[in-house]
DNA sequence: CAAATAGTGTCTTTGAGACACTATCGT
DNA sequence: ACGATAGTGTCTCAAAGACACTATTTG
């Protein structure tokens, strides 16, 4: 460190330049039983007491944002496993929490429901909630969290028509059926079967095994295809 | 602000919770010459001295993001005028700086190149670096402002298949080769001129002038038709 | 007229969209 | 047989791509 380091610290650190803190939060959705839910945790503390929140967390010193986010998986839904993530928007309004200054990097993770239900168990429920009750019912939801989950709704909508990023609410085998159902919750919108198969099937593959779930033919199992 | 506010205010302000710093960086593109060009700043200091860098600078704790970067707009470039910027991506890896932690939140501005060149003047040319050449030199640019740039250009180019972006490199009327000659550049490949005229024929409406630039037929004005 | 760039017409290919059909199960 | 869902065949239409043509200028 040489001279011009010291000065350029002595004058970033002095009194006049507070620093905002630094915050990731996160959007964790999964799609289950014909809904796009999200995680959200109840604040037990003013300001917003009672009203729901995006989990998230400050970001340390020494810790990537990246890092911040796993720790946060792991901490708040006992996500340990690799799974798809992506940084959203950062959101940097002065006012956006009444206490202090802070800046929040929002990320977007998509678990397949599978995942959490097996780690969050009877629990699913009551950290789960529908992302159309949460955002269309106004005063639910704490700070600017509302926007941001409508801002990650819309992220993925988009990616879902250019990207196949569905899939990463997928665990294991799965139906062309299933998948579809995948497809048009996130879209918002219905897809005709017959298209639909069209456009996907260079990226699936059979893996032999039916499933037989009713009075109906049974559906084939697929896999993901390695990606290409 | 109650109990638990203070309390969190404590807590959270005490010496092992310190803050990383805040920046935002700016990508300044604009299209001259045949060329996509950027605005670098030469570092006069030590980390990655006489090396160049993308103009930024810290938030401000009273300031949003935007307002930072319509700041750095106007010192370092000299532009108060409205223009395009969007917000990239957030920067965080703990040693992206040797002195010290900061996260950097990249913008995106794409800015005329006649606004530039009659806003810096002769000095146009020493401030507006050519991408590909700074990308491609190795060791030019301090920090991560390298791996910041190109993935600006992925976006640009990302964004000029899907969207109107670029005419926001355009000030003014325009002729539909200068058109094309900006779609040619940012999305770094050629395009058919007759199949290029009949994608954008609802953007643009005729003023009804010519400009005459050599021995060859003079090619009509357009401008922006207004956004559907 | 030739050289140069501006501007247009049209054929082919690709893919999205719509819809009708067949297949396989349980009852 | 029938109701229910899985799965397929094929027509239409719009857009992307490729290419050849015409138009207007200067020298």
């Amino acid at each position: 460190m040489d001279n011009s380091d010291k000065e350029f610290l002595e004058t970033y650190s002095s009194e006049s330049f507070e620093k905002p803190s630094v915050a990731v939060d996160l959007l964790i959705f999964t799609i289950h039983e014909g809904q796009m839910k999200v995680l959200l945790v109840k604040r037990t503390k003013s300001p917003f007491k009672d009203m729901l929140a995006l989990p998230g967390t400050f970001v340390g010193i020494r810790e990537s944002l990246d890092e911040a986010v796993k720790r946060v998986l792991k901490v708040k839904a006992g996500i340990s496993d690799e799974l798809y993530f992506e940084q959203l928007f950062t959101w940097g309004d002065v006012d956006r929490d009444p206490r202090m200054r802070i800046i929040a990097v929002s990320y977007l993770a998509l678990v397949p429901d599978k995942m959490l239900v097996k780690l969050l168990g009877g629990s699913f429920d009551e950290v789960m909630y529908p992302v159309s009750d949460v955002v269309s019912a106004a005063g639910k939801l704490a700070f600017d969290h509302r926007k941001i989950i409508e801002y990650g709704r819309e992220r993925i909508k988009n990616k879902t028509e250019y990207t196949n990023i569905a899939f990463e609410l997928l665990d294991g085998p799965f139906t062309l059926p299933q998948l579809q159902d995948i497809y048009e919750i996130l879209l918002d919108r219905p897809l005709y079967k017959a298209n639909f198969r069209k456009k996907i099937s260079n990226l699936v593959e059979e893996t032999g095994e039916q499933v037989l779930e009713g009075a109906h033919r049974p559906s084939k199992l697929y896999r993901r295809k390695n990606d290409l």
